[in-house]
DNA sequence: TGAAACAGGACTGATATAGTACTATTTAAC
DNA sequence: GTTAAATAGTACTATATCAGTCCTGTTTCA
């Protein structure tokens, strides 16, 4: 059903939850009850968002976790990128030697250009605007046509 | 990595190769070799695509599939669909009671947006397209602000 | 009547995901 | 210095999904 993962959804939902206190020191544990998670699957994903560059991490006692960059210079991209590695519809021809018509097989050329334009989209939305409710329908994120 | 699985990418090839084939009836065995894919899984495909009607069967000796509209009119959207169900990014607050912001969630409405906004992308890429090489990166499908 | 071909469902194995646990390291406070 | 709080890293297990296969039944043409 081409979807994000639970982990990926529920990192959205810890940065968000930390970047609406930014600056401030938040542990994993504090973190986990705001957001109604488990604590070892909210560390879990503070390692990787913190590896990414996403978080900057403390330790020790009083330690904890804190968002550099204002949420409205964190892209919904970038989170989906730090959990799941980069955004790709298709493995499609990496494993070939299956189709036969390889050659002019044009399909992979395709996915990728489908790909980038997901990777767009979600470079385009913002934590700040993940807090935020949804606009109208009318104002939906829109896909120019894909002919050239 | 947000991608569609092995098989709806599978379906992709079959329904190009059978799309080019217009108007005539080819046989689940004809179809796996011209694609370079297991008999099996072919006929499987098959079977979902002729129950979301994008594909029409015939039983019986020269028996077969076929394409009724043409490969400018179906959407990579429809196979996906056909294949995997509705396209929807996260099950998100589906299975909720953990969020504890429940009411004042926004995550929930925000996916719904995203997940419309690649619906739509992959409604606009027809089979049409997908058998053509993709045009220049600089033609690549865009999407618009999300912003209202 | 027989063979070719699809329909439907069930089953199995592989892979990926989700979740958990353990040990090590760091740091602040007393 | 010792202790406790907290993250870092890694490894493990269980579960769910996906991919692939197979079997039985039905349809249709020759």
């Amino acid at each position: 059903m081409l979807r994000i993962s639970k982990l990926t959804d529920y990192a959205i939902m810890v940065m968000v939850e930390l970047s609406q206190s930014r600056g401030e020191v938040i542990s994993a544990q504090a973190l986990a009850e705001r957001c109604g998670l488990e604590l070892p699957t909210v560390s879990k994903l503070l390692k990787l968002l913190t590896r990414s560059e996403l978080v900057q991490s403390f330790r020790g006692v009083n330690g904890g976790y804190r968002v550099n960059r204002p949420s409205a210079d964190i892209s919904v991209a970038e989170v989906i990128a730090a959990i799941e590695g980069p955004i790709a519809m298709t493995e499609c021809s990496v494993d070939t030697g299956l189709c036969q018509q390889e050659d002019n097989c044009n399909l992979r050329s395709n996915w990728q250009r489908i790909s980038l334009a997901v990777a767009e989209a979600m470079q385009q939305v913002t934590l700040a605007e993940m807090a935020r409710p949804a606009p109208a329908v009318t104002d939906s994120l829109k896909i120019a046509t894909f002919n050239a």
